[in-house]
RNA sequence: GUGGUUGUAGUUCAGUUGGUUAGAACGCCUGAUUGUGGUUCAGGAGGUCGCGGGUUCGAGUCCCGUCUCCCACCCCA
């Protein structure tokens, strides 16, 4: 009896014709993230449950899959384990756990190996991580992200340079229309503070982020359901009603928080790396300073940013921010760092959906050797070595079939180029090098195909 | 995790109030063309109707369960 095999929920092939197009994504990735100065790491998959547990607050750890301890994991409960339930019952079964994100294992990184690593430590991580979400479109439970992070330094020309980079990738992908809502944690915590609601942060937080989505009435709603009295709520409008650019937003902030210390320096710090971004001569026109961008509870203590393609159905592609304590959980206090992640996964169905992957993604081999029979097979043989020697990515039909069937082939693989090799050829050492876009063919001899391909 | 939706050929989808042998388009294979792909024409292969159970003389169609996909929350890349 066999039965059709499935996938997991929420898990993906990626087949060939996938994969070359994820490579274009992760070669760009990792091209810009090597030129910036970033070191690659990995870590293992799975961590230990305590390193996961109470990083990503009570819903990221219901997210967190569970690895099942080997053997007989009953082994070592009773029926009173039993009766306290879930949470008591897996500290007994499951001690590991599928990593959540690439932050805190490499948090965990950092803690261990403190006395080798040279600070500020630059280093990329680009890797699968896993969720036990419920998926939607660009949502799974397995997915890669691409990591760089910084630590061990507080300067903000890292900021500048996390902007920087956004840019050159995208720019390389060919996404043009993207917007980056850089925000500061000092000016929600200003805000906060000035419209009198002090310690009602997480709320707060919650509410605004979803601005975009449901419109400020409803946020109004929301907050004012939370218990955020109408005066507070008053206060707050002025935050978003402003229409002018980036450089009036900061003197409008600067103006607003004279008296208002964290605020004030949420403010400077955005300046200051806006100046850096200046000084690099690099534009900075999908920038926007985005009062409403809270980014969850999480660790982030200073400028956070967030990356949406615009004209997309997916959410965000990228996002990031600085803190000042990860490593604290694990006893290495006042690390401050700052970091940010793309999601292949979203920016490949981003371009899928905007159809943008540029057509010489989609193949690999440029040259097919045809196959006649076994005379020329042999000498055809030669010739591709001669061409793989030059570095041209090249293959031979390894079956003397029908001519139709390898030009089929060729066709379907979309390999721009196929030499043919007959007796005819064999004997006047000039070879039939066919151009698949066009149809045009000639016969040249060696040399000059090598150097027609090399120039392709 | 809560609520809803979907599943039929490789793909996108039809399929009448439950009724003989489940269809189309595209794709695939073969031939027209034994040294030329993308166009055209002719022919062909391909389905346990997501899976399991139930109602019925009879189920792709109705009922229950389950899995998956997608959608809204929650959260997030």
């Amino acid at each position: 009896m066999s039965e059709k095999p499935t996938l997991p929920k929420g898990t993906r092939d990626f087949g060939p014709e996938i994969m070359v197009k994820r490579n274009f994504i992760f070669n760009n990735i990792r091209l810009v993230f090597e030129k910036f100065g970033f070191m690659s790491l990995e870590t293992p998959s799975m961590e230990n449950l305590n390193v996961l547990t109470g990083k990503y607050g009570d819903e990221g750890d219901q997210l967190l899959f569970k690895i099942l301890n080997s053997g007989d994991y009953l082994s070592k409960t009773n029926q009173e384990d039993y009766n306290k339930g879930a949470k008591e019952m897996l500290s007994k079964i499951s001690k590991k756990g599928l990593r959540y994100d690439l932050t805190v294992p490499f948090a965990r990184y950092v803690v261990m190996n403190q006395h080798n690593i040279t600070f500020p430590f630059k280093r990329y991580q680009i890797q699968p991580v896993w969720r036990a979400d419920r998926p939607q479109k660009g949502r799974y439970q397995e997915f890669y992200q691409c990591d760089a992070d910084v630590v061990g330094t507080s300067s903000l020309i890292c900021e500048s340079e996390i902007i920087q980079m956004i840019n050159e990738v995208f720019q390389k992908l060919k996404i043009n229309d993207y917007t980056i809502k850089i925000n500061h944690r000092g000016i929600l915590t200003g805000i906060v503070e000035l419209i009198g609601a002090k310690g009602k942060e997480a709320d707060f937080f919650v509410a605004i982020d979803k601005l975009d989505k449901i419109g400020f009435n409803r946020v109004l709603e929301e907050l004012s359901s939370k218990n955020f009295s109408s005066d507070s709520l008053n206060k707050l409008k002025p935050f978003f009603d402003i229409k002018s650019d980036i450089n009036g937003k900061i003197t409008f902030l600067k103006n607003v928080f004279s008296a208002n210390s964290s605020g004030y320096k949420g403010v400077e710090d955005i300046e200051a790396i806006l100046n850096y971004i200046a000084s690099s001569g690099v534009e900075s026109s999908h920038l926007n300073l985005d009062f409403t961008l809270a980014r969850g509870l999480s660790y982030y203590t200073g400028a956070i940013f967030e990356v949406k393609v615009n004209n997309s159905s997916i959410g965000s592609v990228s996002g990031g921010g600085r803190y000042d304590n990860l490593t604290g959980v694990f006893g290495l206090p006042n690390v401050t760092g700052v970091g940010f992640s793309f999601g292949v996964d979203r920016i490949y169905d981003v371009m899928e959906e905007l159809d943008i992957f540029p057509k010489e993604t989609t193949s690999s081999t440029e040259v097919l050797v045809t196959n006649f029979d076994n005379v020329s097979e042999k000498h055809a043989i030669k010739i591709l070595s001669s061409l793989r020697i030059a570095g041209i990515k090249s293959e031979i039909y390894p079956e003397s079939v029908k001519l139709k069937k390898q030009m089929n082939y060729a066709d379907k693989k979309n390999i721009p180029y196929v030499l043919l090799i007959g007796e005819e050829e064999i004997k006047n050492q000039q070879y039939t090098l066919k151009n698949m876009n066009n149809g045009s063919q000639n016969k040249l001899p060696l040399d000059e195909i090598i150097k027609t391909l090399a120039n392709h």
